[in-house]
DNA sequence: CCGATTTGGTGCGCACGTTCACAAACTCCT
DNA sequence: AGGAGTTTGTGAACGTGCGCACCAAATCGG
């Protein structure tokens, strides 16, 4: 029923999937710190979460800790980056290099964790063919190419808004099924694509939300 | 009880504060297809979200539709912007100026949703001084007095993760009271501050979850 | 003026996520 | 070996948010 290793992960929570990256960045922290064992406390702070809801987090992913002891960090560290999938690397496709786009490109962080960027598109044909961080940037008709060729499953708009949806259906038609959505417009892919949308202006709308109501009525 | 404008707005869930600038850039699509009504379906669909949830999510802010007939677009338009806080420019102050920094800085989304970057700093030396999108980058040493000579309530962290937590601090003790944490490290502040977390590898690294997931063990 | 139709507002049940509290299990000390 | 002290893992209670379904109100047509 279950391999060795391969302990039949039970479906985790999406508020689950979305702290073990965290934990994984405290662990990193830690081991960093000399340290060897650490209890959910520890782990918790350097988490920034409530140590019950570090253990039941981790309880989806088995029994890695040892009762009356703690955590051996660089075990748990194993086993959160095997559920997340981070035994192998994945190929991440950028769409739009314009500025977020050369910035997360130019991001050193996802290596370790992972991520590889391994094509960069753009609908410009001023910006076709320079290069980028080592990578060229390739034209839009390249892009299903591109994407089955490298067998590529991640692409990140960072286009205009309005350029967007255009995009989501081109990567959709290339084989795509998670998007990460940097422009500020909301797409519609069909049901097993999985899109992600992080919009910066909307952040700080909800930021400006609070000071309008932790202030009075006029700043 | 109620000024004549001011419905003083209940308590409004954090769900429907995020959906919130959603609803009001759909609704400026609207109103860009020369629309002066749409129903609740029409605004749904153009927001992404269930025509229920659109509903349940505008009454928090109050009875701003037409039974029969619709929403008036301008109307509703301008009590969600009201509700957000939008009757009023917020500034942000931009700490690092590196990639990530200097594409926030010349974004020009935010200007038109009441956000308006009012100052860039940077620890580095050589960066100070330097010009970037008609600002001038200030030393860190500054921080405090631009803070309050201006004004500005809301800070964006966009250093290294390294750097985040002292950032954060000396934000805290400048009198920023609103936070949007683009490096990759949990911060921790005092209670009355408000802090949101951007983490691009954590994203990627969500969606490379449910790519494992939908595909085998191996890719 | 009345009824059929359209459309916003809202009460209620369900599911998810968070937190608490406690039992199980391990270590250490005597 | 046994008991005291820790620390994990988890069942259960609680709160929040979501979506269905119903109700109320306004318009339109005759």
């Amino acid at each position: 029923m279950n391999l060795l290793n391969t302990p039949a992960i039970r479906n985790i929570p999406e508020a689950t999937v979305a702290r073990l990256p965290v934990y994984l960045r405290a662990l990193a922290a830690l081991a960093d710190q000399g340290l060897g064992i650490c209890s959910s406390n520890d782990l918790a702070s350097a988490a920034g979460v409530n140590p019950a809801k570090l253990r039941k987090d981790l309880s989806y992913l088995g029994s890695y800790g040892t009762r009356g002891v703690g955590y051996d960090i660089e075990f748990l560290r194993y086993h959160v980056a095997r559920a997340l999938g981070q035994t192998q690397d994945w190929d991440v496709v950028i769409v739009g290099v314009g500025r977020l786009g050369s910035a997360l490109c130019a991001y050193n962080g996802f290596s370790s964790r992972g991520i590889r960027i391994a094509a960069l598109v753009d609908s410009d044909p001023a910006k076709v063919g320079s290069k980028i961080g080592g990578l060229t940037v390739a034209p839009m008709s390249e892009l299903a190419s591109l994407v089955r060729e490298q067998g590529v499953a991640i692409a990140v708009i960072a286009t205009p808004g309005a350029a967007a949806q255009e995009v989501a259906d081109a990567l959709v038609a290339a084989g795509i099924t998670s998007i990460l959505n940097f422009a500020p417009a909301v797409v519609s892919v069909p049901d097993d694509v999985t899109v992600r949308k992080v919009d910066l202006s909307i952040e700080l709308q909800i930021l400006a939300y609070h000071e309008q109501r932790v202030r009075g009525v006029a700043g």
